[in-house]
DNA sequence: AAATTATTTCAGCGGTTATTGAAATATCTC
DNA sequence: GAGATATTTCAATAACCGCTGAAATAATTT
């Protein structure tokens, strides 16, 4: 992972709607939910959401399809696990011994997915 | 950790500057490093550093001390742990058994060995 | 095809951010 | 104390943020 990256996951989430709605979308699996749920749940206008989203998606940290009318979307678990790695590689260098490895983040508990990959 | 605190924590590390600022920190090891070493070594006008030092300071991440004329700032690797601890446990709820155990940060080891990234 | 539902686009607004340059403060040395 | 060094404070500015309201687009239902 690119520094520019980090920095874009970095500040995508460094926003309150922001992070309810990326950590809503972790709860929600890797089926992610339709953007009116996630604006009824949190509350949000549903431009306010769009704008957020399109923030997210930006820093490559949710996707996104269509389905019917309903905009689907999910967390991308890659991008987090790839952010909580680039945080640890960069908070922990030149005492890799003495750090956990990085954080692995599945999809909470969800489906039947092989869970280890 | 409060989700206010991660909030702040993680927008004070998405910046450029200070993502760069805070690893130097990092690298610094627990003494900290003198406010002109930083503006050297990333190439930052004073007063900008003391702007971005302000920011990282709020949230935490960082401390600060004089020595003679100087100010030694250090990175705050608690806080730093507290954040990873944080994002760890927000994006494994639900699949706390599937999940590492949150990464363990330590000061970078005494001396400047060089560590393969 | 008209009406309904779901979401996005657009324009605008006040607030914040990152940077710069000039001046101020704190400390040390002579 | 005068002068040099290290850092902060202040004022100004352009750019970006998050939100709102109104209108547009897309898909579904009737």
């Amino acid at each position: 992972m690119k520094k520019s990256d980090a920095v874009a996951a970095l500040a995508a989430l460094a926003q309150d709607n922001r992070l309810d709605v990326f950590r809503l979308l972790v709860e929600a699996g890797p089926e992610g939910m339709p953007a009116g749920s996630v604006a009824g749940a949190l509350k949000l206008a549903p431009n306010t959401l769009t704008f957020h989203f399109d923030r997210l998606r930006d820093a490559g940290l949710v996707t996104v399809r269509r389905q019917g009318r309903s905009m689907i979307y999910a967390a991308r678990y890659d991008a987090m696990n790839a952010l909580l790695d680039y945080l640890t590689k960069n908070c922990c260098q030149g005492a890799p011994d003495q750090c956990a490895p990085a954080a692995a983040c599945k999809p909470a508990r969800g489906k039947r997915e092989k869970m280890n990959a």
